[in-house]
DNA sequence: GATGAATGAGGATTCATTCAT
DNA sequence: AATGAATGAATCCTCATTCAT
C-alpha cells in the first residue's frame, strides 16, 4: 500500500513535470492531453487514472512549481538572523528570477488564471498567487517597519515590482550579455531605489 | 473600384473593432469566427472575404491597437515645446495604461507572440513590439542625455519598468479604491524615483 | 429567406426521420451521432448545424413524433358529432397502436424519460407525455360522466390500460397470425370490459 | 476445492445482489463496472475474475431476479390446496407487483433484449422470459377449464395484461397516494374484470 | 458581397477490458 | 484472489474553413 502510493505519487509528479515543459511552451489551450501523454510515452486514457481531467491536471502543475517557489520564499523571510529588509528582499528577487529563469518551463505567472482556470480550480491558483504576491508585501511593511523603506501605497509599488520581475521571463535569454546574476543585481539595484 | 475599395476598408475596420471588443473580453482562444461574426450581424463566411483566417484577424485586432498605441506614443514623445523628459515619460505612462486599461486584450503585450501568432504574422509583431519598447529607450536616453536621468544599463531598466507597466492589465480593475489617475500617479513617481 | 427557412426545416426533418429509425432500433445509449448521420450520408459536423447536440436531437424526434400522435388523438377526441365514448375510445386505440405498430420506429413510449434525457429536456418530454395519457383521461372521465362508463380510480386504470397499449411494440410482429385490425378489435374489447 | 468454490459461489452473488441495486438505480447503460467495484470496496479488475465481462454480469443480474420472481410465481402456481384460479392471479399479480417496484431495474421487462442483450447471452434471456409470460398463460387456461374464466384469444389477453403489468415499473412511485397494496387490488380488480 | 450549409480535423473524456505481479 | 496500472476504442462536441449559389 505505501509502496504503490508512493510509486503513484511518484508517477504523478512524473506526468506534473513533463505537462509543465508542455504548458509553458505551448500554452494553456495550446496543450493537447494527446501530446502530455506522447511525450511519457503513455496514452491518453492512463492520464486520467491519475488526473482528473485537464483542467485538474494543468492546474496542478501550476501549484506545483509555485508552491515549491513560495516555500523558498518563505525560508528567505523566515530567517531568522538579523539580516536587513533590503538584504531579505534582494534574496526573494534572486528566487523569483531563479524560477522565472531556470524553471521557466513551470512557473507561468503570466497566464491569466481567470481565462485558463475555471470553477474549482480559479479559487485555489488565485488563493496561492496573492499568497505570493503577499510575501512581497510583508518583506515591503517590514523594511517600512524598521525605517528602511519608505513606500507610499505599497501595493501599488509591490505590483508595479512584481510586474517588472515577472516580465524577466519574456526576454531574458541565457547567453545573453549579461549574466543572470548581473540582472538580479541590477533589478534589485532599481527596486530598492524606489524603495527607499 | 475605388469607391468599392474604400467601402471595403470601412469594412474591415468595423469588423476589427467590434472583434477587438470580444477579443478583449474572451481572449484570444476564447474567441470564435462565429461570435465576431454575429456580433456584426454577419455569418462566419462573410467574415473570410475580409479576412484571410482567425489569425490574420487576430493579429490585425493587435496591430491595429499596438500601431495606434504607438501613434500616440510618438506624438508625445515628438512634441516640439520644451518638456521635460520626465513630463514626457509620464505622459507615456499615461497612455500605456490607458491602453492596457481600455485596450486589455487587443494590445496584450504579456501573450508571448511565438505561442500566438505563426508563420508570416509572427514577424511583424515583433517588430511593433521592439518598436514599441524603443519609444521608451528613446526617452530614458533623452533624459540622459539631458542629464534628467541617470541611468545604468538602460535597457534592463527599460524592461523592469515596461513590465511593471504591462502588468497592470493583470490586476487594474475598474472601480478599484484608486483611479487610474491615481495609479498613473504612483506608477510615473516609482519610475522617476528609479530614473533620477 | 422564406425559402432556406423552410428548407432547414424538411432538412431538419428530414434528419429527424432518419434518426428516429435509428434510435428506436438501437435504442437512446446504442444510438450515435456518427451513425446518424452515416445514414444520411453527412458528416457528424453537421448535425451539429441543425442540433444542438445529442440530447436535443434524440428530444425531437421524440417529440416530433409524440406531437403528432397527439394531434391525431385530439381530432378524435374533439369530433362533434355524438360517438359514443366507447367508440371515440376505440378510435383512440386504434390510433395508438397504428403509432406503436406503423411507426414502431418513432414513438418509443417505452424508454424512461428520466433515463434518457436531462436538464432542459426532460421536462418537455414528461409533459407531452402526461398530456398524451391526460387524452385517455378526458375519454375515460367522459363515458363515466355520460353513464357509459364505470371506473374505480380512473388514474391507475388509465395507467394499466396504457401499459398494456404501450406493450404492444413488444411483441406485435407484422405478419403475425392476427391482423393489426384484429388486435385492435380484440384489445378494444378487453378494454370495455374493464370500463364498463 | 469445493471450498473454494462454494466460497466464489458466495462471492459472486454477493456482487450480484451488489449490482442489482445499483442497475436497479442507474439502469444497464448508466452503471459502470467501476462503480459496482467500488460499491464493495473492490476493484474493478477484480470483478473479472468472477464475470466474464459487464454483458455477463448484468446477465446474470436480469437472470437473478427474474429466476427467483418465477420461483415465487410457480410455487404461487404449483400451490395444492383448493384456490381458485382468481386468487392465484391474483397473487402472482402481487408477486410481479412487488418485483416490479423493488428491483426496478434488474427486472426490467421493458427493455427490449434485442437491444439490450447480444450473442450469447439473447437466447437465455428471451427463454427465461418466455417462461414467465407462461406462467400467467397457465393460470388463465386453468380459469377457463374451470369455468372461472372466458377468453377469447387467450394469447394476446395475457399480452395485454402483462403490458399493463410491466409498465407499472415506469409509474410506481413509493409515497404516492396510494399504497401498493391498493395498487394491487385495483389491477387485480381491472384484470379479473377482463377474464370474466 | 454575402450566406447557408457542409466539412473534417481535432480534442476531451469515458469505460470496458487486460495483465503482470 | 486481488489489484494497480495501462490501454484504446468509442463518442460527443467544437470550430476554422470552404464553397456553390
Amino acid at each position: 500500500m505505501r509502496i504503490s502510493e508512493r510509486r503513484a505519487k511518484k508517477k504523478r509528479e512524473e506526468i506534473l513535470k513533463s505537462a509543465i515543459a508542455i504548458v509553458n511552451k505551448k500554452g494553456y489551450e495550446g496543450t493537447t492531453m494527446e501530446e502530455i501523454a506522447a511525450a511519457l510515452l503513455m496514452t491518453k486514457g492512463s492520464l486520467y487514472y491519475y488526473f482528473k481531467n485537464k483542467d485538474d491536471l494543468i492546474f496542478q502543475c501550476h501549484n506545483f512549481v509555485l508552491s515549491k517557489a513560495v516555500k523558498d520564499l518563505e525560508k528567505c523571510l523566515r530567517a531568522e538572523n538579523g539580516v536587513s529588509a533590503s538584504d531579505t528582499l534582494k534574496k526573494m528577487i534572486e528566487i523569483h528570477i531563479y524560477y522565472a529563469f531556470n524553471q521557466k518551463e513551470s512557473l507561468n505567472l503570466i497566464i491569466e488564471p481567470k481565462k485558463a482556470y475555471t470553477g474549482e480550480y480559479l479559487e485555489p491558483v488565485l488563493r496561492l498567487r496573492k499568497h505570493y504576491a503577499g510575501l512581497f508585501d510583508e518583506i515591503i511593511e517590514r523594511g517600512v517597519t524598521q525605517g528602511e523603506f519608505v513606500v507610499h501605497e505599497p501595493i501599488i509599488t509591490r505590483q508595479f515590482i512584481l510586474g517588472g520581475l515577472n516580465w524577466v521571463q519574456q526576454w531574458v535569454r541565457p547567453n545573453g550579455r549579461l549574466t543572470i546574476d548581473d540582472i538580479i543585481d541590477l533589478f534589485a539595484y532599481n527596486i530598492l531605489k524606489i524603495l527607499k
